[in-house]
DNA sequence: GCACTACTGCGTAAGGTATACACAGTAGGT
DNA sequence: ACCTACTGTGTATACCTTACGCAGTAGTGC
C-alpha cells in the first residue's frame, strides 16, 4: 500500500527510505527545491532548468535526480514550499463560516501572488501534498458550521480556490503583458479597447460596442476591488444555499 | 495604430498585408492551424511540435515560420479555432439573464471538453481573438436585462468563465490520472482517501479526517452534477446583486 | 582491519525542442 | 526579360531533459 504513492508525494511528507550507508549527501532536496523556488521568483518558472537549479547550488546536474526522478517532482515539490502553511484561523472562532472563508480565500490570494508561478502549473489533481492537505482542512473547518453536507463542502472548496486561483493568474498574465509593453497601465488598458473598435464591426457586436462606450477599460482599476466583488458573489450563493437549510 | 495589434491577432482577424508577388503559397495558416489542432486533439499539446506539424502537412519545419512568427502564436489561434462560435442565443428572446448565461456556460463546458488542452495554455490576457470576442459578446448580450453596470457585466463573465474553465482543467487531469493509473475509476478515487488516511494524523487534521469518513469519494460521481452545483451557486450569488437594483 | 555494498556525485551523450539565417527557386509587375 | 518580393528548405545553434556508466565514499559484517 506504501508503493502506490508517487516518489513527490513521499518525498513531501518525509515518509523515505533513509539510505544510511553510502556517503554523506552534499546536496537535500531542501536545499535543491528552495533554489528552485528562488529561481522561480527572480526568472520565472521557464527559467527553471536542471542545470540552473544545479549551478545555483554549485553542483553538476545529473546530481539533482539522485533526489528527484524528474522534473516534474520537482515542480510539484516547489509549488507546495511555496504555497506554505495556511493562515491560522481566526483567534476567536464562532465568527461563522462566511468570515473564516473569506479570510481563508485572501490567505490564499496573498500566496498566490508572492509566488505567481505557481498558477502556471495545471492542477495535478486531488490535494496530496502536505500544504495541500492544510489548506484544504483549514477550509473544512471553516465550512464546519455551515450544515452543509460534506460533499458539498468540497465542491465549495473548489470553487473558491478555483476563484482566487484563476483571478490571480489573469491578474499576473495583464501586469506580465503590460511590464512586456513597456508602457503606463492606464495607458496600455486603454489600447485594448481601442483594438476592440478597429477589429469588431459595431453591427455585428453591439453589445460589445456599448461596453466599450461605457469606458470601463479608462483606467486600471484596483485589482482588490475585482477580486472583492467576485468573492462577495460566491459567498452570497453559498450563503443562499445555507440559509435554504 | 495598426502596427500595434499583435501578428496573432491580426491574423486571426484576416487583417494581414496580402502577399500578390512571390511562388504560389503551398501551405496557409488555415491548414497549419488544423493540423496543430488535430495533433492536439489526437496526442495532447505536448506532443505538438513545429516538427511534428510540419510532417503532418508534409512540409518542412521551417516553412511553417512563413505563417507564422512563433509557437506561441500558433497556439493562440489553435485555442481560438478549437473553441469556435459561441452557441446561438435562445430562440426565444427575453428569456432572462440566467437562462442564457446558463446556456452560454453549458456551451463553454461543452466546448472546453472538445477541446481539453485548450485549457492547459494560461489565459493570456483579454479577450482579442476572434472567437473570444464572440463568446464576449453573447454573455454580454445576455447580462443585457441585468440592471448591472458593465463592469459588474464584465466581472460576473470573467467569474463565470473562470469556473467553467477550472472545473474543466481539473476533470481532464483527474480523467487522465485515472488513465495513466489503468485502473477503474472507482478503485482510482477509493485509493485517495486511503492515502490520505496513511499520511495524515487524524489528530492534526479532524476536519478531513471527518471528510474521509464521510465517503465522500468511495464512488465517482457524475461529473456534471459537480458542475451544475458551482453554476447554480455562482448565479445566485449573481442573482442577489441583480435582485438588490 | 578488511572486504562488501549501497550510496553520492558527475561526465558523457542521445534525442528532443525552438528558431536564426542563408540560399535556391518562383511568379507577378514593369 | 528583368527586377523584386516572396516561398520553401537545409543547416546550424543553443537550449532542454534524462539514461547510463564510472569513480569515489562511508557505513556494515566479519
Amino acid at each position: 500500500m506504501d508503493d502506490e504513492l508517487p516518489d513527490a508525494v513521499a518525498a513531501a511528507w518525509g515518509v523515505r527510505a533513509h539510505p544510511g550507508k553510502g556517503p554523506k549527501p552534499g546536496l537535500s532536496l531542501k536545499r535543491i527545491v528552495a533554489a528552485a523556488v528562488k529561481i522561480a521568483s527572480r526568472d520565472g518558472l521557464d527559467a527553471v532548468s536542471m542545470s540552473r537549479v544545479a549551478a545555483e547550488l554549485g553542483a553538476s546536474t545529473m546530481s539533482l535526480y539522485r533526489y528527484v526522478n524528474a522534473k516534474d517532482e520537482l515542480v510539484k515539490l516547489m509549488i507546495d514550499a511555496a504555497w506554505g502553511s495556511p493562515p491560522p484561523p481566526e483567534a476567536e472562532p464562532g465568527t461563522g463560516w462566511r468570515a473564516g472563508l473569506s479570510r481563508w480565500a485572501w490567505g490564499m490570494r496573498t500566496a498566490l501572488r508572492r509566488h505567481p508561478w505557481t498558477a502556471r502549473v495545471p492542477i495535478s489533481g486531488l490535494p496530496v501534498m502536505p500544504n495541500e492537505v492544510a489548506w484544504f482542512e483549514q477550509a473544512l473547518a471553516d465550512l464546519e458550521d455551515s450544515g452543509l453536507v460534506e460533499a458539498e463542502k468540497a465542491s465549495v472548496i473548489m470553487l473558491i480556490s478555483g476563484y482566487v486561483r484563476t483571478l490571480a493568474t489573469l491578474e499576473a498574465d495583464l501586469e506580465a503583458a503590460v511590464r512586456a509593453a513597456g508602457v503606463a497601465p492606464d495607458e496600455w488598458m486603454a489600447a485594448y479597447p481601442r483594438m476592440l473598435t478597429a477589429l469588431a464591426d459595431p453591427g455585428r457586436y453591439p453589445a460589445l460596442t456599448k461596453f466599450i462606450a461605457a469606458g470601463v477599460f479608462d483606467r486600471a482599476d484596483d485589482p482588490d476591488d475585482e477580486f472583492i466583488f467576485g468573492l462577495e458573489r460566491i459567498l452570497d450563493g453559498i450563503e443562499v444555499l445555507v440559509s435554504s437549510r
